[in-house]
DNA sequence: CCTACCGATCGGTAGG
DNA sequence: CCTACCGATCGGTAGG
């Protein structure tokens, strides 16, 4: 009978890089160091948990998962999720912060590159909707739908920390939104549009299927000819129907 | 010590009428009579049990509902819904598959009801939308939404009645979203379209709340606008901005 | 539909 | 971070 805790590292919940050199020979260059007496692993191991979490509270629903589950995912045993984090709880908070403040730095990151060349409402909004999807909908992004579809689970204390994120990810929409309102191209109360354009964008988490149907960035067509009637800037073709 | 197993009746899962006579007097002229032998209440309990499934399914997730939740809320006990469901699973199956029939039926009425009148397409979608948001959102629908959120804990044979259900549904819009594609209102392909509108419609249920903010039929209206750039058919007056 | 119960599982903890 | 464990709760059942 083999021992039941064999170290099991799973790859796909470290960054892309940090695996693949580490691991083709036994010397172990530079990567994570055999463990010494009096030397942890700090906060990999704490990385690892919140990833894991975020997978199978995607999978399973937070209620459906076990503290086990997510210890087993990692190659801990039952108990040990709890000397990182003191409640099943917490490890929650810390999937959806994590995947909120990830969201918020990539938006702001993405407009401020794209406001210094084109400085159109319109363009912008784009920009934010596909990166929208891909935080969504692409590879490794367990943790925004698990933010979506779970808040239900979140303590009164938690929600309140959230609602500050939700609203730093809705400030960067804002001004883009309330310009296209100015315009004329966006027919709606802007309030009452943001809540309706994330409705739309956030359920795609329910029929997205990454091997069938549309890519990201015809959804965002979509989208985008859903919401304000202009797919791009520059359209390839024009259709008569 | 009371007896813990005081029959409660929950007036709030009753059809509105069914209650209010009876209860009033001792000798319920008409209302459920005493239970005598070899007398059941037949469906009723049953309908009970939907209605208190779909409410506390809504309220905390298929998965943090207990039975004896369930059992309390209609006055059994532990045991007794699994007299008249074979299991947990089964309840939820049937708190969908009756949101979904009464959904369908409710849409269909209105769809033929108004077609006599006014065969414009967007004042056809402009019902279904207000009426999807009625059944979203009024009061006593608790189905849909769990039909919408909680489809993760459904079986696969579950899974493909209701997907039949869902196609019901889907084909009332169809000939509406088509004829605005048609007309070239409805920039968008049209299952793109409705994957987008429905997820901003179904999206409502996180963020609504029907003591302030908007009004159903003011969310209609802004959907109407967001989607195909009209509210109603004659809007009172014209916004420059 | 109640009574009484079962085996399984769960979040969490003490102590090392 | 493991070992060993606890009390609570869960879905479900037999037998009436």
């Amino acid at each position: 009978m083999d021992a039941p805790h064999a170290r099991k590292r799973s790859a796909e919940s470290l960054p892309a890089g940090l695996e693949g050199a580490a691991g083709l020979t036994d010397k172990r260059p530079r990567g994570r160091p055999r463990k010494t007496v009096a030397e942890r692993d700090d906060g990999n191991r704490r990385v690892e948990l919140v990833h894991a979490a975020a997978r199978l509270f995607r999978r399973k629903g937070f209620d459906g998962t076990s503290t086990r589950d997510i210890a087993t995912a990692v190659g801990m045993h039952s108990g040990s999720p709890f000397y990182h984090f003191k409640s099943k709880g917490a490890l929650l908070h810390a999937v959806m912060a994590e995947g909120m403040q990830s969201a918020i730095t990539r938006q702001t990151a993405a407009l401020q590159a794209a406001e210094h060349a084109a400085p159109d409402a319109a363009a912008l909004l784009r920009i934010l909707v596909r990166n929208h999807f891909d935080v969504l909908l692409g590879p490794g992004s367990d943790f925004i739908p698990v933010m979506l579809y779970e808040s239900r689970s979140v303590t009164a204390k938690q929600r309140s920390l959230l609602a500050k994120l939700q609203g730093d990810y809705e400030a960067v929409w804002a001004p883009v939104l309330e310009a296209l309102h100015r315009q004329g191209r966006l027919r709606c109360p802007v309030k009452l549009a943001r809540l309706l354009m994330f409705g739309a964008l956030n359920w795609s988490v329910q029929w997205f299927d990454a091997k069938k149907g549309a890519s990201l960035d015809e959804l965002a067509d979509a989208a985008m000819a859903l919401f304000i009637g202009e797919a791009k800037a520059a359209p390839p073709r024009r259709t008569r129907s």
